[in-house]
Order: C-alpha cells, then structure tokens, then sequence
DNA sequence: GAGTACAGTATCGGCACACC
DNA sequence: GGTGTGCCGATACTGTACTC
C-alpha cells in the first residue's frame, strides 16, 4: 500500500503521509534498503529505505528522519523512511512519491507544459529496450505528439543548487538515451526532476560525480528533449509541489 | 578487476476464477 | 460473453558482497 495519498486542491497539490510520519534518529544506512534507526521510546528498528541511489549528504550517523509505520503483515520492515534531513532541511527520500505527485498535478493542469492533455498514463512500456516511461501524456487537441515524461527525484544539493545524479547512474543516461529516440521518432519527450528539498534556487547535472551523465543532459536538450525541473516543499505532514526552478549548465 | 547475485517494495500485466 | 476481483510473476531501482 502506498504510504501517502496525493491531494488535488486549486491552490496546491500535495502528497500527504498516510499514516503519520514518526520522529527517529538515524544509526545507519547500510545494504541500499535497509537503514537502522532508533524512535522517539528507545527501540531500535529496521526501516525500509525507498531510495535505492547513494542519497549522498542524507546518512550522516544522528540525524533526524521521519518513518510511516505499517502494520501489514506481508512485509518484513514495519517502517519506511520518508524524510531525511541535511542540517534543518529536510529532504524527501521516497522516490516512488515524486512519480505520484508529478502525475498528478499534470493531471490538474499545475504543470505549464503539460496542459491540454487529456491522457495521462503511467509506466507504459516504450522504445527498443522496454524500458517503462513514467507518465505518457496524450490526446492534446492541439498537438497529436504523445509526449513521454520521466521523472526523477532529486536530493543532492550543494549551496543552493540541486544536484542529479548523487552516484554514477547508467541506468539514467540510457533514460535520457531512450528519450532522444522517442524525440527523434516525431513524439514530446520531457526529463522532469522533482528537488525534494527547499533550499535550492538553481539546478544543475552533477558533473563533478557523473560526467557522462551531465553530457548526456546536454546532448539530449540539444537533440529536443524537453528538461523541466520544479521544486518541492517537504514537512513531516506532506510534500507540496513548489514552482519552476532555474537549471544551469 | 570483472561479472553476478542479492537486497525490499510498489506497480503493472497476465491469468484464473466467480458472477451476472 | 463480458466484467470484476484476486493472485502471481516480472520489472524497476543500484550499492554491496561474493565468486571467478
């Protein structure tokens, strides 16, 4: 079951945690999904890491994180971790959440460039590879291109500028690779990063950690891939989508 | 050093089954 | 036959540990 629900009002759209996040301090992130961590009564429990990448600047021994409790008996961990926390800011670690959140304000027309769609459908299964976009935005009166959108959360950030990827990532150049094609075959395509923290006021491809990666960004808005990055307010009651920031080189 | 298996969960597609 | 529901397997995500 999903660990949030995504709420469409006309002034914001908002993931909010379901049930409530609970205060703990982290041990330590080990094996990728899997993180100790100590609750607010002592206990020491195992959480549910949703964030499979490095989540570089989040695991530091002693800080502040926010669990979902889950009393489901098919699974192993009864905890996910939601929210970690650089210094005071706090950043979302659940990247299934960015996928929802995104959808759903195309949705509601709180995406600029993806207004006048009228289809939205996610994990649809394209190119040569199979690989699974995101959202697929379709049926716009204006414009027949269907128009592939792929989402990725972004953590990292270093004075004021959010940073993807956090660790070499093969897996996101052949996405941007995939979306060059879709480009090229006539169709929209659009690479969306959601910062899940609030202190960032530019965006950037991390060069210093992934160089390929960073060309790769280039080279696909060069070949006509869209980028568009939107920035998102984190708190323990939920994630609110924020506005458009400013990407650089 | 290179290659591979593994870790936990969410999600989707496919299938079987029940019901109208 | 058509529709709805539930179950199961495949897939995505990528760092770490292990094997060759």
């Amino acid at each position: 079951m999903p660990t949030f629900h995504v709420d469409v009002s006309q002034t914001q759209i908002r993931a909010l945690f379901s049930p409530p996040l609970v205060q703990a301090t982290l041990l330590r992130r080990y094996k990728r999904f899997l993180a100790d961590v100590r609750l607010s009564d002592g206990r020491e429990v195992t959480a549910h890491c949703m964030n499979p990448g490095s989540m570089k600047g989040l695991t530091a021994e002693g800080s502040l994180v926010w669990l979902t409790p889950h009393d489901d008996p098919k699974r192993k961990l009864q905890w996910t971790w939601q929210i970690a926390h650089e210094g005071a800011c706090p950043v979302g670690v659940n990247t299934n959440l960015p996928n929802h959140l995104v959808a759903a304000a195309a949705e509601a027309g709180a995406i600029e460039a993806l207004t006048g769609y009228t289809s939205f459908r996610r994990e649809v299964r394209y190119g040569a590879e199979r690989s699974r976009i995101d959202l697929l935005a379709e049926g716009h009166p204006k414009d027949a291109r269907p128009c592939y959108v792929e989402i990725k959360s972004v953590t990292l950030a270093d004075a004021g500028t959010a940073l993807f990827p956090d660790a070499v990532t093969a897996r996101g150049l052949k996405h941007l690779r995939e979306l060059e094609r879709v480009v090229a075959q006539g169709h929209r395509a659009i690479m969306f990063y959601l910062v899940q923290r609030a202190d960032c006021q530019r965006f950037a491809p991390a060069r210093s950690i992934d160089p390929a990666y960073a060309e790769g960004v280039l080279a696909a808005k060069d070949a006509g891939v869209e980028v568009l990055v939107y920035s998102a307010q984190v708190s323990p009651e939920g994630i609110t989508l924020g506005a458009p920031i400013l990407t650089t080189p």
